[in-house]
DNA sequence: GGATGGATTGGCT
DNA sequence: GCCAATCCATCCA
């Protein structure tokens, strides 16, 4: 394992050859990074620490089956989810948002996890102290990065990392410091189409942060 | 070449 | 709580 910031870890891809449901629980409280090369600054990272994710299982699974079913010759975007895990799947829904998946688990079987929230690491000690306060201004702040869009807007994803590796020579990383927070158990979310997997229990949030809805 | 429908968000009734 | 915005992979004629 190589070095990242000080006492963290970048993760590997291997790491997420797991099953889809452990990494998707272990990723709350680790950090995504980003590498931002503006056009005439230094290239910077942006740290985020992710707070919610959602598991998206297998071709049992109705969401999952949808996305492959897109592209019944075979050759669909969302057949990247086959790969072994550790590479991006980057998706545009609504014409407006663009998801980022993580593909997990192994080449068997069409598994990634969706990450859905998060706060900048850099403010995460503040934020904490912050959760004891209720301003209104505060609350404003965390939502920036609450719901997969704004994420992927905030961080400047886009559709070039599609099957790229989870890796820093992508631009995007995982690094784990250490941080382990609580994590809950909730239904996922915008899939009612999937029939009785919409109700199984594959998102996991950070238990009672502020970031998140109360649903 | 045209039609369709989202793993969402934010603004308005 | 409802609904429009807005892109593009994929499907159908």
């Amino acid at each position: 394992m190589s070095k990242a910031k000080t006492n963290s870890i970048i993760l590997e891809p291997s790491w997420f050859a797991r099953p889809t449901c452990v990494v998707a629980a272990d990723l709350i409280g680790k950090v995504l990074c980003r590498r931002i090369t503006d056009t005439d600054s230094v290239p910077k990272v942006l740290r985020v620490r992710i707070t919610e994710t959602e598991a998206y299982i297998g071709e049992q699974d109705g969401s999952v089956a949808a996305h492959l079913a897109k592209g019944k010759k075979g050759n669909s975007l969302a057949d990247i989810m086959y790969a072994e895990g550790g590479v991006f799947y980057t998706y545009l829904t609504y014409g407006v948002h663009l998801m980022l998946n993580l593909v997990s688990g192994t080449a068997e079987s069409p598994e990634s996890v969706l990450i859905r929230a998060g706060f900048l690491a850099e403010d995460s000690e503040r934020l904490l102290e912050e959760q004891n306060l209720s301003s209104d201004k505060q609350l404003t702040h965390i939502k920036q990065f609450a719901g997969p869009g704004k994420l992927t807007k905030r961080l400047q994803i886009d559709r070039a990392l599609y099957g790229s590796s989870i890796a820093p020579e992508s631009g995007v990383w995982i690094e784990d410091d250490g941080c382990l927070p609580l994590v809950s158990l909730r239904p996922r979310i915008g899939i009612d189409y999937a029939g009785e997997a919409a109700d199984w229990l594959l998102r996991y949030v950070w238990t009672a942060h502020p970031s998140l809805s109360k649903k």
